[in-house]
DNA sequence: AGCGGCGTATACCGGTTGGTATAGTCACCG
DNA sequence: CGGTGACTATACCAACCGGTATACGCCGCT
């Protein structure tokens, strides 16, 4: 048995150091130019020892995807955490957008490109991919709803688009202002959909 | 010589199968993962009339990539060709994105799918993918400036983040009114930078 | 004292990669 | 008639791919 899929346990330290390796090279490089043996070698590690802790290279992958998910989560939540309204915390996720972008994501969203390198229909890691896209519409369509918006899920569809776009122009074309570009967008929606700046007592 | 990335000759009947295999190859199952032999064999042609033909692999991914994003520029300006004001020509590329996703990008946008794959900063194919985002960002910056926009630039850059994200929304998470949700939003964005639907006598 | 988990080292497997070499066929064209 | 461009067929290359095998060392736990 190589270690299920769904578990979290501790990570050995030789593991670890595959998977930071791992969340280096398969980011940067891309996961198909990046062999095992190469993997191996920069991480100080045998090649059996990383089929012994993660099983097949799908599974590495599926586990890469996993750790940076989780990363970014903890970002958008951290950003999330400290703003106030719905509408503040709704704007807090691009700010949340430009501390990732600067210096953790030089190359586009990872998923996207997972989403691209993989063209298996089957393999796992494409709902990790999935997974974080729902899982960002779901946190704006809550918070437009609890700020009143009319159509909470169409507004929230809008602005996750807002957040793909500006990862493409931040990290394709070097735009270094898209994330603001996209948070004036953002506040631009928000006023059409009746969610203004202050002043909520507007009935 | 083996035909220099420039010029534009009428492409053997041989050469021709080729590109448009790899067309459908590199853009479904991903650049790397489609090796040369694949490629020949289902053209119904040998490997060295390919490298008479293109050159290289690299060569043979920046023909590919030209021919797709000349493509995309027909069905861009076939929609926007017969629109009449710059406030619906900047709709009509909604409206492009639209009939071009229903049937030709199923799997994302194939300049960004390549940014991802293509590690190497000096690969070739990497300016094409750049040029095309430029060219869409000029398009609609002259667009919304025709139309009286304060800000183009700023307009036009949240108007082409929409269109990726809806890419995304699209691709990845299988929304087909995605494109429908983008152009929503870019006529809430055009009406708040005062661009309004009619009655453009309004000074 | 012993055992199992973790790790190293090395060698190997069949298959595929991008790319080249050699030899030959066919059709058109001056 | 001869030449040339387009193409096929086959074989080959070194390098690398993901994955496996064998054998051994270390360390903490009971």
């Amino acid at each position: 048995m190589t270690a299920s899929a769904t578990e979290a346990r501790p990570l050995t330290p030789a593991a670890r150091r595959v998977l930071d390796v791992a969340g280096q090279l398969f980011y940067t490089r891309g996961i198909n130019t990046v062999g095992m043996e190469l993997l191996a070698e920069e991480a100080g590690v045998t090649k059996k020892t990383i089929y012994d802790r993660f099983g097949s290279k799908q599974d590495l992958v599926v586990a890469y995807l996993r750790a940076r998910d989780e990363r970014w989560q903890d970002c958008l939540d951290r950003h999330v955490a400290v703003a106030g309204t719905p509408r503040a915390r709704v704007l807090a996720t691009f700010d949340a957008l430009y501390a990732w972008m600067d210096g953790e994501n030089p190359r586009g969203c990872a998923m996207v490109n997972a989403y691209a390198e993989l063209s298996d229909p089957d393999h796992p890691g494409r709902e990790v991919a999935v997974g974080q896209k729902l899982r960002l519409r779901a946190l704006l369509a809550d918070l437009v709803e609890q700020a009143g918006a009319a159509a909470p899920g169409r507004l929230a569809e809008a602005l996750a688009m807002l957040h793909e776009g500006a990862v493409v122009a931040c990290s394709v074309l070097g735009d270094t202002d898209a994330t603001r570009t996209a948070r004036d967008a953002a506040e631009t929606l928000m006023g059409a959909h009746g969610i203004a700046a202050e002043a909520p007592s507007q009935v």
